[in-house]
DNA sequence: TGATAGACTAGACGCTGTCAAGTGCCGCCG
DNA sequence: CGGCGGCACTTGACAGCGTCTAGTCTATCA
């Protein structure tokens, strides 16, 4: 989708966009700065309910704001992390709203794990970010047709990490 | 980059590369296809050596694969995702190739866990390729200056992971 | 009333991928 | 040996893109 494309549907010039920003990478990283933001809110939501979930829930629910959010918003999430589309160098606002959000990713691994070692912060990042690329864009998408049967696989997903994760557990769990 | 640029650089005209295919994205798809197939060679040698390192070093040495891959050759990494540049159903080649990948894949699962659900499956695809990503694009990579300095915070996420996994470690792992 | 600033239009530029037609060369068949 | 077909490539055109520059219209304010 071109902002030409854009601008024609909404009945304007090509032009009209480029008035109110510098150029396209700053119209885009105007909607990465949301997404950072509604993610953030999503993840604190997750961690407020943290205590009164326990701690195996707590990292589900974690793990279910994220890919939700992916999930409800895959075009948003597809551009946040594509740094030929926006360098989020060149814009402190989308980039320190991408702090906060790793900020709480950095309290949901003191809530589960009692440490917040970096390794332990890129173990969850990686495990939720990688199950939402893979079915926002092909792989697993292509895998699980309908929206039913995504979000139950997701779910499933990481109820498997989370035992691990949380409960040790080795063998099969239900 | 674009394939006039391509063109220019190899010394022939803008139409060379469309002489010998039929548009843009069935040259990447090309380059997709033999992605998956040196992903699937680096998995399967891993695998090979699963019965010799125990389940624990053979995940880590699995996700140094992927994760190694992608590092090495984050141009076609990339592109081997995003089915806006080439979508897989399009192209048998490179859509056989990625489920060699996804075969080896499941090899691992059940090399480490004696079972092989889906969501396991996931679970571990999941985790190496969120991993990948985020260094490869931004994210994690930006938090980590130097080649020599990702490998390690890698080797250690992955060895986190796999103590979880296969030892059921709880507590902070050494 | 006249100047000013903001929102938008209009047209051009160089870039891209793609389509259509043309050119030069090499091996093969008669 | 001569013609011919196919292959690798060139040439030129097209529409679409983001961007640059200049122009227009309108509302506000001194």
């Amino acid at each position: 989708m071109s902002m030409r494309e854009v601008a024609r549907r909404a009945g304007v010039t090509h032009q009209a966009p480029y008035h109110h920003f510098a150029d396209r990478e700053s119209i885009l990283a105007e909607l990465v700065a949301d997404g950072f933001t509604e993610l953030t809110r999503r993840l604190a939501r997750a961690n407020d309910r943290a205590p009164r979930l326990g701690r195996r829930a707590a990292l589900v629910e974690a793990g279910l704001a994220y890919v939700g959010f992916a999930l409800e918003h895959p075009g948003v999430f597809r551009i946040m992390f594509r740094p030929e589309l926006v360098d989020l160098c060149r814009f402190a606002a989308a980039s320190e709203a991408g702090d906060r959000a790793y900020g709480e990713l950095g309290r949901l691994v003191r809530l589960v794990h009692d440490e917040d070692a970096p390794a332990l912060a890129s173990m969850h990042w990686s495990l939720v970010h990688g199950l939402a690329c893979l079915i926002v864009d092909g792989g697993l998408g292509d895998k699980l047709p309908g929206a039913r049967k995504r979000r139950a696989h997701v779910h499933e997903t990481l109820e498997r990490f989370a035992g691990f994760v949380v409960d040790g557990a080795t063998g099969p769990c239900v």
